[in-house]
DNA sequence: TAAAACTTTCAATAACTATTGAAAGTATAA
DNA sequence: TTATACTTTCAATAGTTATTGAAAGTTTTA
């Protein structure tokens, strides 16, 4: 396989996993061109490649570098902005871990909590099964979410080499 | 709270959820209301409580049965159909890691290593950086799946027991 | 201060995805 | 076999989300 064919599938590849995990597809064709850019890119250099406007290009952009994968780099003597992708895959697996975790995890936790408060007959049937159900939930999601806290403080070494025995 | 609000609250932030991980907000919400239903519901049930079509309910039933989240019940003497939901969660969160591995990772780890073999100038930097993100991306994906692959063989107690580990 | 070189915004619109509901299909009972 | 009680399908439509591109905004340079 050529580069050129290579290139394309991988965007168009990277696009289509990220839909399935709620990521706009363009963001993730922009991700998947800087992760194998070996130079920075320009909104331009993005337009041009993508086939997309101005104004997608600067939204899924400056989206990236709010999920912390892209970062600005700025040329001396240049006005352009210019972006790069952090290419350190497990950095990377890492802040989408913490991302995530921030914006849907912690969330979740909170209204769990706050149900885990319904009063009701405890002698009915379904006030039984629903206090049962988000008490379960609720005890996942903190194992969850402690496990992450833990993987994503921990550097890499320790991570590897804790992930490499449950591994076997 | 009340045990109506509470029940409404989760279908609500189920779907929400869902919709943030790919997931039809429907089929997050029928999903949602089984879990905390003490009975099998029909597809009458699931019509009512979430005021949607039959078509609707219909469809979105069919693909949690799919995905293994709920199955059907039949009642001697009934010819209509009930669903129950897998009530334990830590069945939940393996059946839909499973169904993912097979729907996403794997997919992804067959394209990674077609792309792997990209042929082209190796001085190059282009082709360099392709190589070398695809590769990283492979070893990361590799390990991902072989750590999922070993958590879901394993049972519960194993798997707990090594979590907490990770844990402290 | 004005012009140039850029970035950002946002209303209009396109594209995509979900939902409806009536019709067709299927299985059971009489 | 026909009627009944369901389930499934699918074309039409509604609803949602993404994209465009021109206009407004910002920063730098001269």
């Amino acid at each position: 396989m050529q580069l050129e064919e290579g290139k394309e599938k991988f965007i168009q590849a990277w696009g289509t996993l990220g839909s399935s995990w709620g990521i706009n597809r363009t963001m993730a064709q922009v991700h998947a061109l800087l992760l194998i850019s070996p130079e920075a890119l320009s909104t331009e250099d993005v337009m041009q490649e993508l086939n997309v406007s101005r104004g997608n290009a600067n939204m899924n952009l400056r989206a990236l570098i709010d999920w912390g994968l892209i970062s600005k780099e700025l040329r001396p003597g240049e006005r352009k902005e210019y972006f790069v992708a952090e290419k350190d895959m497990w950095k990377v697996a890492k802040q989408v871990i913490r991302e995530r975790r921030k914006r849907e995890l912690e969330p979740m936790l909170r209204i769990l909590e706050e149900l885990k408060q319904v009063e009701g007959n405890k002698a009915e049937k379904e006030t039984q099964a629903f206090t049962e159900a988000i008490g379960n939930l609720h005890d996942l999601a903190t194992k969850a979410d402690k496990t992450l806290n833990t993987m994503l403080r921990a550097d890499e070494h320790w991570f590897l080499s804790s992930f490499m025995k449950l591994m076997r």
